[in-house]
Formats: structure tokens, sequence, C-alpha cells
DNA sequence: AGAGTGAGTGGAAGCGCTTACACTCCAAGA
DNA sequence: TCTTGGAGTGTAAGCGCTTCCACTCACTCT
């Protein structure tokens, strides 16, 4: 293989097929006619010389990157990870690279962002991970904005999954098994789970029980550790409503150590639904979240804003579904 | 906020401020002397006109990308988004973006690394991703290049992770045990996994016994399921040695449903130690892999690779840790 | 006082493409 | 035979930067 070390540009290619620039790009691109013969001959000079485009010549001239950025908290744990996949996929069936961005343990994010800003067509935030006035400076530069999992915001579209219904789902079903002193595990995010702990709140309300303060902790296995070996060890709640299956399973864990029994002595619930769910034992209440279906969705609303198809921002939530395992107790009454 | 909607150029800033653009892009890159008053004016106008400058222009004009790319099978599992997440974590700090490309499912592979290597100045391949012929492509067009857990590629850097020597503890631990009747369950994939099987074979094979030929299987729980669900029906082994801890679930899901006690009926490993295994029923014995390590190592030696602070490829192990939980067994023999 | 020095600045040439525009043919229509 | 018009092509103007080079001025040294 013949290596120049530095790639061919379009002027050795026109070169060598004895035409000008213009006829290769258009050769290549499909874009104005070109004679067959002429085009036979750029092809050639092409193979010849492995030429390739320079992303950035193209780029720069064409004005647009082919490029999405995602910008999220963290990637350790299956959400994001998941998350990211859906949008990856669809993004390269777009035919637009993915460019990732993560914010946990980074002190200069709004500048992180900033950056990403400038080397894509749009980009997707997942809510809480940027401050508002930087989210509110990318949509006023009128960079196409994709929100996951947070309130709306002015000029933005929003992908969320359900959280009230599912949420009520499950604080009905912890009633139905009798429980009534219930702890929440994981503080307040002004995003999904904040709607979760409200709309628990609020059917806890409706059955005459004072909604519960939800106790802060990290969003890990560790978090949820921590945090259990507190609850755990005070005034014993009968379950736990956990902010997302990680920190459940840190509860889990924290009853085993303190020699309780899941659920005989406490029952514990997650959400998400993540792969280890199922294997934690006892295996987990949760509420399953599309989570590959949530990053396709954004990276579909994604292109409709940067394609220009729509551009009045929307607003759509994906369904949940309760998924009832050992952990919330084995003989659940039946619930209205 | 006054948005022009198109963000200023440097030509903007450079007539506000009364320069030319060259003193601009002085004062603002610090490359040349610019007079203190000039520096302000400058500044000044960056400010008011809120410029940042072009990714695109700077790339073009500098001739680098400052973004990284890494190309992986899957997404799902734990084990490629830890090791992306340290490739994130370090390359962010070194001041390059980083772009993904997942190849699961993909049918114009060549096409997409292809692509992707127009738009970053040095790029990490997981092995078994890529063909070939494809990889000495790339190595040949002078991207710099690193390889995560693969053979040695002529021109290219390999990160990986130690295989042989934990495998061949595994084994042994499995022998002391008693156990002889061991089955391999994922199949070859002249990587890792393949390292490994040959390390227990050799063990094996020590000890007097046949070299169990491995059953393939993708490597997710699915994968691991369905083998289990195989490998437990017929004669059934002693032990099932998995290739990664995803297959290691899914099989003991198998012999649950089939009504086999895990380690009772029969003894059941993994390899990575992801999440899950810790809190699967039972808790998972594998060998714990440094996987945000990994993608840290990664990212570093690429980054070397890119600032030209080495030029000859080099390959690094990180070692691992064999990690004894339930799964294999309650009392184990003391071994060698 | 004249030469030398270096800080400070602008002009302009790229970097590798896309594309508007102008131009040349040549075949078909009047 | 003389327009037309469109196919086919080239010229050149960007896109938004970085940076080499040349130039202008104070100054400092002999």
């Amino acid at each position: 293989m013949a290596n120049s070390d530095e790639s061919a540009t379009i002027y050795q290619v026109a070169q060598r097929a004895g035409v000008s620039i213009a006829t290769v790009s258009r050769a290549l691109r499909g874009t104005g006619p070109v004679a067959a013969k002429t085009r036979e001959r750029v092809l050639r000079a092409v193979e010849e010389l492995r030429f390739t485009p320079s992303r950035l010549g193209v780029s720069l001239a064409s004005g647009r990157h082919a490029a999405n950025g995602i910008v999220f908290p963290d990637l350790s744990g299956p959400y994001f990870a998941e998350v990211l996949l859906g949008y990856e996929e669809v993004a390269s069936e777009l035919g637009r690279s993915v460019i990732i961005l993560s914010t946990r343990g980074r002190a200069a994010v709004p500048d992180l962002v900033r950056d990403l800003s400038r080397r894509v067509d749009g980009m997707v935030i997942f809510g809480q991970t940027v401050r508002d006035d930087v989210v509110a400076e990318i949509v006023d530069s009128g960079l196409p904005l994709v929100m996951i999992a947070r309130d709306d915001v002015a000029g933005a579209d929003v992908v969320a999954s359900e959280n009230t219904v599912s949420a009520a789902r499950l604080a009905s079903h912890l009633l139905g098994h009798g429980y009534r002193r219930i702890a929440l595990a994981g503080g307040h995010d002004n995003g999904d789970i904040t709607q979760r702990w409200t709309s628990v709140g609020q059917v806890l309300s409706e059955h005459g029980l004072t909604p519960p303060e939800p106790s802060p902790c990290e969003f890990t296995v560790e978090g949820g550790h921590a945090l259990g070996r507190y609850l755990l060890s005070g005034p014993r709640p009968e379950a736990i409503v956990c902010a997302d299956d990680q920190v459940a399973l840190g509860v889990i864990l924290a009853a085993e150590e303190l020699g309780l029994s899941v659920p005989g002595d406490v029952a514990v619930t997650g959400w998400d639904d993540i792969m280890a769910a199922r294997h934690a034992r006892p295996a987990l209440t949760t509420v399953r979240q599309p989570m590959r279906d949530l990053g396709a969705r954004a990276a579909r609303a994604l292109d409709e804003l940067i394609t220009g198809a729509r551009d009045t921002p929307r607003s759509q939530v994906t369904p949940t579904e309760l998924v009832i395992r050992a952990s919330c107790g084995t003989h659940p009454l039946e619930e209205a």
C-alpha cells in the first residue's frame, strides 16, 4: 500500500483525473452533471490515491458537522449506557457521529458543554447535568437541543419516561401489602426522581398517611448501602422505595449486613429494571423504563430539529411498567 | 441576550476591537506578543459578541481535531460502559472530545470506521470489532491507534488485562473444589476469551484431564441462559466456567429453572466482576477486571502516540484478581 | 548620532472542501 | 440557418481560523 502518510486532497485527485476540483466534488457527491467518462476517470483517480474527503474541509464548507452531542452525568450504571446505546444506534443510522461528554466530577462543565456545542449540529442533555443558565445559553444560540428526563425547557424538546402513573401504582401496591411506614431513598433532583416522590406522596396522602421526606443519597449501590444502614438502624420502616435499582441493591446489601430479611423485615423497591434487578437476592420489584427507546427517541427528535422537519419544541413521554418481583413481599393482597 | 443567530466570527471581533484578526487570534491563544491594552480591547469585544472560535475553523487551520474515537462492539452490559467511562474521563482531561461508534448490528462497519478515522486525531478499537484488513488500513494511514483486549497488531498499541494467570488460578481453584467435569461457556473470540480457555485447558491437562471444547454462545444473559439450559440438560458438568459474568448469570438462571442448585448441583463462575455479580443469587465467583483503568490507559497511550511523546508501539497488560464468592461452592479445599 | 533590537501589529497565504456563476459546446426547434 | 437551452466544465469566492513574514516604532548600545 503506497502510503504518502499525508492523505490525498481533492486537488491531487483533480490533477490526476485531468479535471477541476469542482468536477471531482460533483462526481463524488452527485451534485450537478458529470459526463460518464469523466466520472470514471475521477473515480479511478480516487481509488488510486485512496482519497477520502477531509471531514474538516467538508464540514467547514458545507456548514454542518454531521455529529451530535450527548451530555450525561455519569456512564457508570446501566441506565445511561442503555440510553446512549439507543441514541448512538439511531444517530448512526441518520449518518451522524456521536460525541459524548460526561459531567461527573468535572469542574468546568459549562465550558465543556460550550466546547461540545461548537462541534455538533445539535445535542442531547440529560436533565440536571447542566446548569439552567447554560442550557438557556445553548437554546439561545439556536443549537437544536433535546433534553432527556427533565421538566420542560423553553425552546427545547423533551424526551422523558412516565413517572407519575407508575410511581402511584408502585405506592398503591405497597399499601396493598399493608405497609404503612414507607421511606424514600434518594433525594430530590428536580427531575424524574422528584416526580416519583411527589406521586408517591400523593397516594400516601390520599390514604391518610403523611408523605415521608426523601432521604438524600448518591444514586449508586454505595449510596444506597450507606443510606440503607442509616434507615434500618433507627425506627425501621416497613418498606423502602428507592430512587433507582442501584440504590435498592445497596439497601438490600445493608439489610443483609444488619441481619434483616428482605422482604420479611423490610420491603425494598427500585426503579429502572436494570439487569441486576432480576438477578438480585431477592429479585427486585421495580419499574421498567424503556431506556434504549428513550435514547432512540431523543436521536430522532434531534434529527427533526436539525433538518428543520419540525421547528416547534415537543415533549414526549414514553410509558413505563411496574414489575413485581420478590423484594416487596411474597403474598401481596389484591389492590384496587 | 442579543442573539444574532449566527455566532460571531473572528472578523467581527477584530473589527469591533479595531485590530486585525491575527491580533485577535494571538490575544486569545496567547501565541505571540500583544499589548496589554490591545488584549483588553479584544477581550471586551469577545465578551460583547459572545464570541467562541469555530471549532471547524480552528481544526482546519491547526490540522488537529482535538477528538478521539472509540469503537466497541456493543454498549450493552457493564464492561464496555465502564471502559468507556475511564476512557472519556482521561480524554476529556487531555482536552479531547470522544466520538463513539458501536458496531453491533451494523452492516457497513469498515465504512463507519473509515468515516470515524477522518474526524479524529487517533482512535481506540476493541479487539474483534473490526476486520483485520481495516485495522491494517488504519495503521497504514498513519493514524494513531490503540487496540483494547486484542493480540498484538503491528504498528498499534495494545492495552489488555491479564487473562492467562487468572484463568489458571480460577481453574486450579475449581480443581481444588474437587470438580473434574468442567464445561466452558462461550465460544472462542481470538482475543481475551480464547486466552482464558487456553489457560484453563492447560491447567486441566496438567492434571490429566482432557480440556473441554468451549460451547459457543452470545456474551449476554440471554446467551448464557440458552446455553445453560442445553449444558444442564445432558450429562451434567460439575462446574461451568463462563466467558463473562453475564453469561454466568444466564447459566444460573437456567439452573434455577431446571430445579438445580448452584453451587450444590453445579458450580458456576464468571469473569469481569460486574455489579450484578455481587448481587447475584448466589453471588458470583469471578475475576475482577480493572475496566475503567483499561479505558484510562488506552486514552493515555493514545495521547502519547498523538502528541508524539512516543512513536514505537507498546503493549501493556493490567493485572486482574480472582474473586471467590458463593457460586463455586461453599467449602473450597485448600489449593496449591 | 547611527545602528541594532525586539515588542507589537497587519497582510496575506493557506487548510480542503462546496458551490454560485460564467462559459463552451452541440443538438433540437423554429 | 439562426436561435435556444441544457449538459458539461472551470474559475473563484468563500467557510473561520492559524501563522509566516514583513513592517513600524520606540528604545538601548556603541
